[in-house]
DNA sequence: TAAATAGTGTCTCTAAGACATTATTTG
DNA sequence: CAAATAATGTCTTAGAGACACTATTTA
């Protein structure tokens, strides 16, 4: 029999993304050093440890620390990538699996019951949020931005970020939020109804101009935009 | 002083893919139910528990186990994702982050001191291979494989499985047995000239024909090719 | 010469960009 | 009516597919 190897700590971190006021926003909490000690000044990647006699999985785990946070138990939930290393936490060798979000509601927050420990959303700027974060989230931050705005070039995610009922209109702000650039309407239309990303409803969203009409995803998973090499005939 | 919490059990697997005979292979080891004891007769993806001591991260670790099985220092390697749950492992809770390795060499085994202990290259045929590989290994490689077809459609994902020079021919043949059918040559070619996804050297490929330019490729790392949204002017 | 593969040119088709025009509501 | 946004149409352009053609080597 042999002597059982050192284990490395598994934790899970949440990049939860929100758009509200028209503007793309990640939520942080007060880094914790460790379980049960008190929150430092720095923000963080909500997460935490794997709970072995808690959570049955990796996404359940991420699916347990945002309802923790915001309340939202149906969110979108995408595997962003694994770090790991010798050095990343004080506390020793530890990995962490990181989950990307989409809270399509208005940005909501779970209160806690204590002093200023509520998670908080933050407007992401460029590759990030203003201030640096704890030990490597602000790189986890930079990739989680880049992952959501490369595969929003080419897939369903930003409708994600809404309710389930949207107008086109809606749904391009939601792409030009993401994507931190203006799109062009009509190719816009053409390429998502062709795509048939989106189902039209028979209601419309009034205001005072000409109703648009809504639509709902046509489907619970991101649907991708047809793409390059084809095959020969 | 909180008490700690039982820590999940750490490892890594890699997905190590190779061509050769016109062929997509991947790598596989027998299946070894805990270090130290002996392989099962199950085939399983090559890998093994993250060694506080030795591995700095998750990267260097993939890259150790790797290393021990083929011989090859500088494979390409990204990761896939991670894979953790209560049941995976018969051990207890376990996650392993799993990395895709594309080795360019013609598919090189390390030969092991004892008895039938070696990886052996298997034959990719449509999202897996034939037989069943242990515990959740089947998912795994499926989604490995999913990785690597998607994503070589659009990048130039498939040159990492060639040698430093390649003809533009050997490059086409390489996308071709990747995702299992034929291209158009002249839409190829454009296209990977177009993308400066390769430079081309002065020296040719001689045979019974006409000799064929050698190119190596641009960037140690992937390209993209350009495709989709648009900014307004 | 034939055989074989390398490499190019032309035409078509599709989808996106640019941009103008029409449509439908409220105040 | 004006103001505002929804929705559509037209023209152009870029890149991919189809496919034929030319180029250059060896046997």
């Amino acid at each position: 029999m042999e002597q059982e190897r050192p284990r490395p700590l598994s934790s899970v971190n949440v990049v939860a993304f929100g758009i509200s006021e028209d503007e793309l926003r990640v939520l942080l909490a007060r880094y914790r050093p460790a379980p049960g000690q008190p929150p430092a000044s720095q923000w963080a990647l909500p997460g935490g440890l794997v709970e072995v006699d808690r959570d049955v999985d990796l996404v359940s785990c991420a699916r347990r620390i945002v309802k923790a946070q915001t309340g939202v138990a149906g969110a979108y939930l995408e595997q962003l990538g694994g770090w790991g290393s010798a050095k990343r936490d004080p506390r020793g060798w530890s990995a962490t699996q990181v989950y990307i979000a989409l809270i399509s509601a208005e940005c909501p927050i779970v209160p806690k019951a204590g002093n200023g420990d509520n998670a908080e959303w933050h407007v992401v700027e460029r590759n990030g949020v203003g201030s640096s974060l704890a030990i490597d989230h602000d790189e986890i931050l930079t990739a989680a931005v880049k992952r959501l705005r490369g595969k929003s070039e080419y897939t369903s995610l930003p409708a994600f970020l809404l309710p389930d009922e949207f107008t086109l209109g809606e749904l391009q702000r939601a792409y030009e939020v993401v994507l931190g650039r203006q799109l062009e309407k009509s190719a816009f239309r053409t390429r998502v109804l062709t795509a048939e990303l989106v189902t039209p409803l028979d209601r419309y969203r009034e205001a005072a101009n000409r109703p648009a009409r809504l639509y709902r995803l046509s489907h619970r998973h991101p649907v991708y935009f047809p793409r390059s090499l084809q095959s020969k005939a």
